[in-house]
Order: structure tokens, then sequence, then C-alpha cells
DNA sequence: AGCACGCCGACT
DNA sequence: GTCGGCGTGCTC
């Protein structure tokens, strides 16, 4: 240990290493200046770099010649609030990343580069007329209640009520209670229900500052809605995962809407989940959460089975509209065309017949998955990826849905030279192309990534389909979530296959909950909806328990298999990715880190090193290693022991690697 | 992650 | 001769 004769500085800087750097005062200073929370400016290496004042200690082990010399102090008040420090802390000891970097990602840009954080912007408008709130049915009047009742205490509580019981009417009332006691509220969505009319309805019913913290906002845009929220002006913040970061006055509720969606959870760098996030910050500031969705995820179900969340339940539909019908068609024993069948064919006549809309779901964009040789059985390959290509149309090209490759559509064969491919498989262009013939004179809009990539061309979309009264909307997962078409009284589901024979344990949960947000898009208002599934297993138990007992019996059936496999939320998940050039380097890695599992002790079941599912992406491999303990203390106590030796192992600079906690997806 | 240093191959 | 390829090492 090196006594100093002044204070050091310990501070955390936005780099992967998972330490904190020791620097001295910048000279003159005054030393009331160092409080905890300020930003810095440090020099580190060759750059200069803006870090986090974590604490001001006495003494250091690093030798007195390598202590360099703070630049500047950036702020005169902690930039950081406690909560949202001590959230950021908890984050990256949770997610094992590192903390410089975690709070650097709290930040808006402009703040991470070492901008003054003031306030430029007049406060925000209120725009649109007063709505009032309309009448309650008892269910909703009831989880009002008991959310009022949690009154400055830390609950968290599961708002379970299906598509149109008026989940929204609950929140937007439990609001109104924080509101009126003068405190903000942060509602979490996911990214594509943000639109700008989830916004207007919430300014039009309070008529105070609300703010949405877009994907679209610019770095300055971004800057001052940080600050409204931090200056206690703006009221209520809608936004997505990262505004559960959002520094407030006075935080008296957070909302997190579709609590089941897996956007939730960030997939890249720093892989949190925001609903798990949100739920620590109440706890944190010691406020009420609610959770909503009418599919809860499992994870929140067994939350609520062992009484750590409250469960409200709005089991019936708001108003007068009807719950769907729901109908299996067995495509093996149907005449078909182009993925349709003759009954799906002959109901979405009658519908379109008597003026309504028809909406069609199909989870494959592109005009066909596979480009295939007649001849030898050649298959047009991605020359990066492990993948096959897909066959688009318009425009005509050979696409990776991965690497985002583009090629020309061969017109021979790549291995026998002979002009024998065919597009093998319905995507959503295919399909179009197919409702096109079928239906000459009904307007047929499809909404898929594909042509909603342009900013606003959803909005257009969604327009266009508002403004028609028959017609047939087409599309992938974009069309199953958040949105409201009211005209809409049949859905089909082209292939609800896909999700029961999967790999991943979790594609059951996921298939379930987009049947059901598919199925939620029809029957609003006063028509009611009719869904049909086409499936080639209508006999199989997950599908029949769905259409024959609902969500919940659904969901518990998923919970008791998991049980029995002890898969989570059982069970705890760790997967270690590794990727390289050289196919065996990543595995090499992986292999190093289950040896050092293997020897700390502690009840863990290691898996792998495997390949990915898609074992090469872009030119490199994936390879993982999951890690499975029945406690979530056994696996952390673990994970922090690991990454302990994974710095003194440097893999050097040939093996790229994160570490994913709680992953949503494990293939 | 960045960024510099360092040691080998083909270029004005 | 030197421009630049990426392996290796370090960051208070």
């Amino acid at each position: 240990m090196v006594q100093a004769q002044n204070m050091i500085l310990r501070i955390a800087l936005p780099t992967p290493l998972r330490r904190l750097f020791d620097y001295l005062p910048p000279q003159p200073i005054d030393p009331t200046s160092l409080i905890s929370g300020i930003r810095v400016r440090v020099p580190f290496q060759t750059r200069t770099l803006v870090g986090i004042l974590v604490e001001v200690v006495k003494e250091t082990s690093v030798p007195l010649e390598k202590l360099k010399t703070a630049l500047e102090l950036l702020d005169k008040e902690p930039i950081f609030s406690e909560d949202i420090y001590q959230l950021c802390q908890w984050s990256a000891s949770y997610y094992h990343y590192a903390l410089g970097e975690v709070l650097a990602g709290a930040l808006p840009v402009a703040l991470r580069k070492g901008k003054p954080a003031e306030i430029k912007k007049k406060p925000v408008s209120i725009e649109g007329e007063r709505e009032h709130p309309p009448e309650l049915n008892p269910a909703q009047q009831e989880a009002i209640t008991k959310i009022g009742d949690a009154n400055e205490a830390f609950r968290v509580f599961l708002l379970d009520g299906v598509t149109g019981s008026g989940k929204t009417e609950v929140y937007l009332h439990a609001i109104a209670d924080i509101l009126a006691k003068d405190k903000q509220v942060l509602v979490l969505v996911p990214e594509i229900s943000l639109t700008p009319q989830t916004i207007a309805r919430f300014q039009a019913r309070f008529q105070v500052p609300v703010i949405a913290l877009h994907s679209s906002l610019s770095e300055t845009e971004r800057l001052q809605a940080w600050l409204l929220a931090r200056s206690g002006e703006a009221k209520v913040v809608i936004g997505t995962r990262s505004a559960v970061f959002t520094p407030f006055q006075r935080l008296g509720l957070i909302i997190v809407d579709e609590e089941h969606d897996t956007s939730f959870k960030q997939q890249d760098r720093f892989r949190y989940h925001a609903r798990d996030l949100a739920v620590m910050r109440a706890s944190i500031n010691q406020i009420p959460v609610v959770l909503g969705s009418a599919t809860p995820s499992l994870e929140s179900l067994l939350n609520v089975k062992r009484e750590r969340y409250i469960y409200l339940s709005l089991p019936e539909r708001a108003g007068t509209a009807q719950l769907p019908q729901y109908h299996l068609l067995d495509v093996r024993h149907l005449p078909m065309e182009e993925g349709l069948s003759s009954v799906l064919l002959e109901s979405m006549r009658s519908h379109l017949q008597q003026g309504n809309q028809v909406m069609l779901f199909l989870n494959r964009r592109g005009f066909a998955p596979v480009l295939y040789c007649t001849q030898c059985a050649w298959i047009a390959a991605c020359k990066r990826c492990d993948t096959r290509m897909v066959y688009h149309r318009t425009p005509p090209r050979l696409q990776c849905h991965h690497c985002d490759a583009r090629r020309e559509i061969p017109a021979r064969c790549g291995e026998c030279g002979e002009a024998a491919l065919q597009p093998v498989g319905i995507g959503t262009q295919r399909l179009e192309d197919a409702l096109q013939k079928y239906f000459p004179d009904v307007p047929i809009i499809r909404v898929d990534r594909d042509n909603t990539r342009r900013k606003g061309a959803m909005q257009n979309l969604l327009e266009q389909i508002n403004e028609n009264n028959s017609a047939i909307l087409l599309g992938t997962q974009m069309l199953a979530k958040g949105h409201h078409f009211p005209h809409v009284t049949l859905v089909g589901v082209v292939d609800a296959d896909s999700g029961l024979f999967s790999v991943d344990f979790r594609a059951a949960e996921q298939m379930g909950q987009l049947l059901l947000q598919v199925a939620g898009r029809a029957g609003r208002a006063e028509k009611p909806g009719t869904v049909l599934i086409q499936t080639r297993h209508p006999e199989h138990p997950l599908l029949q328990t769905l259409i024959q007992h609902g969500y919940s019996h659904f969901a518990a059936t998923l919970l008791m298999e998991r049980e029995q496999a002890v898969l989570p939320p059982f069970s705890h998940f760790a997967v270690f990715r590794a990727e390289s050039y050289a196919e065996q380097h990543a595995a090499h890695f992986l292999s190093a880190i289950k040896e050092i599992c293997t020897a700390s002790a502690g009840a863990v079941t290691l898996l792998g090193p495997v390949p990915a599912l898609i074992a090469k992406r872009k030119g490199v491999y994936c390879q993982h290693l999951l890690v499975k303990a029945d406690r979530r203390g056994t696996l952390q106590h673990l994970l922090k022991n690991v990454l302990q030796h994974i710095e003194k192992l440097s893999p050097g600079h040939s093996v790229k690697w994160v570490l994913d906690v709680d992953p949503v997806e494990v293939v």
C-alpha cells in the first residue's frame, strides 16, 4: 500500500476492464468539490475519457509513479442520483458487466462525451383536447384500488388482462393517482408500441408534460428529455428498455407494458432485462411497479405463485366487445393453395364480403425461404453465414436474414449448372402475390420489416389500414404487437407449427404468447372475431390446451413441464458466448472457462461448448457454454469467481466473448 | 474495447 | 529503403 499525501480519486471508466482506476485530483483543487457521482475527464493511455468518480480514498495499491492526474471535474452536482447509481451498481454486479460501462450506458450520449448538463429548451407544450376517463368495470376498479393501496411502498403487481380488457385504462387511473400526489411516472413499452398515438393518449388524458424516449430522438433532444425528467418538469416518461435508467425528481410508479415481450432484454453488449431492472428500481425507490400483459411470462407467473408479486386480473373484455373464437385447421387433410387451405380462403371471402378486414399472420418475410435445385438438391447458401439465403422477388435478389448479405438470383445451379432452380416455401411476398390473384378487388396491405424500414413507413401503412373498409392485412410478428385494428374480424395464422418442435425450450411459451397476441387484434369494438390456425399437428396437447382452456391453463402446463425438467424459472441460466474467425479458437476458449467452472465449488451443470444454432455468422464461428444452477446465488458466486480468472486467462484478440445472464435465447 | 508497438512482406 | 498487415500487450 502506498500512502498518498492527498486524496486519490477512484474512477469508473467506460472500458470493458472490470475494475476502477485511481487518479490524482486536478490542480488546483477545492476538496469539497470532490463529490461521488460527478463526471471527471481523465487521461487514459493515449486517450482522454469521461469517467464517474466512485469514491475518494487515501490509499492505493497502484505505484505512485503510475498515477496520472485527472484533467477536469465536469460537474458541481453528482450526475447520478443515489437511486440510479445503486441500480447501475446492482446491474453491473448481477450481469457481470464493467461498472464504468454500465454507468456510461445509463447517460445520454451528450453527457457521456462530457457536455454540460444544462436545460436549454422551454418546458414541453401540452397538446390536444382533454380526454375524460370512461366508466370502469369492477375488475378494473379493484385493480386500481389495490395498486393505490401500495401507497409509497415497494410492491410488484402483475396485471393479467386479455387484449381489450382495459389494461391501459388501469394504467391511466393508477398514473392519475400518482400525478395527483405530484409525483412522476415511468412507463416502459416494447419498441413496437411506442407510436405517436400512444403518446398522444397519455398527453390528452392528463394535460401534463409527457415525454417519449424514441430511438429516433437526436442526441440533443434525448439530453433535454433526460434533464426534464430529472428536474421533475416531465411528469410522465414513456420509453423503451433503456428508459429504465432515466433519473427522476420524485418517481412514484413504474409501469411495464407487455412485460412478457422479449425485446425488454438487450441482446448485445450489456445484456440487461429492463423488466427485471424495473422491479429492482422500484425496490430501490420503495415504490410500486405494475407489470402488465395479456400473456404474462412464466417468470412473473411463478413469482405470483410464490407470493412475491400481487396478481391482478381483468378477465373480461371491457365494454361490449366479445372474445374471439378459435379454430384449428388440420392442413394435412385440406386442399391447399399457396399455403392457404380452402377453409381459410372461404372464410376470408365471406368476411371480406361483409365489408370487414382480414388479417393473415406469417412469420417469414421474403418470397420463399429456400432456393433449391431440383436436379442435384443444391440450396443457395450465404457465403458468410451457416444459413440459407432467402429468395426475394421485390426487389429480386437473394438475401441473408442474418448478415443482410445480398446477391443476384442465379439463373443456374451453383453445383450442377442446370437451370432447375425453384423457390421453395412461402414468405409474406409470395403470399401477397397469391392473394392478389384470389382477391383482385381487395386492397392487400403487407407489413413486414422489408417495407417498414423507412422512417414513417409503418405509420403510413397503419393509416392505409384504417382508411380502408374491406382489406387484407398480411404481415409478420410486427403486425401482432401493439396495434389496434378495429375492422379486423378474421385472423388467419398461416403456420403455427414452428413453435411446437423447436430446440429452444422457450419456443412453446413464445408461440402461445404470439397466437394470443395475434388473436387479440381481432374482435375489437362490436364485431366478434374469429381466429383460424393452420397446423399439421391439431392434436398437439399444448395447442389443444391453449385453444380450449386459454392462456392461464397453457402457462400452468408449461410451468409444470419446466419444473419437472428443472428449467428456468425453476433453475437459472447463464451463457458464455464466444466467437472467432478460426473455427476452433472460440471452442478452446470456452473449454478453458469450463475447466475453471469445474474447478470452482458449487452445484452447477455445464453444457458445451457447442456450436450456436447458427454456427457461423458474418464469417465468424460462434460457440456457447451454458451454465445452469438450481439457485441464483450459486450461479452468481461461480460467475464472479470465473470472471476473475478470465482476466488472467486473456484469450488474446482472436476470441470475442460475452456473458449473458438470464438469456432469453439459449440456442 | 482501443490504441501503440513491433516485426515481416511488396511497393513508389 | 518505407508503407502497412495484424499478433501482443497495456490501460490508474
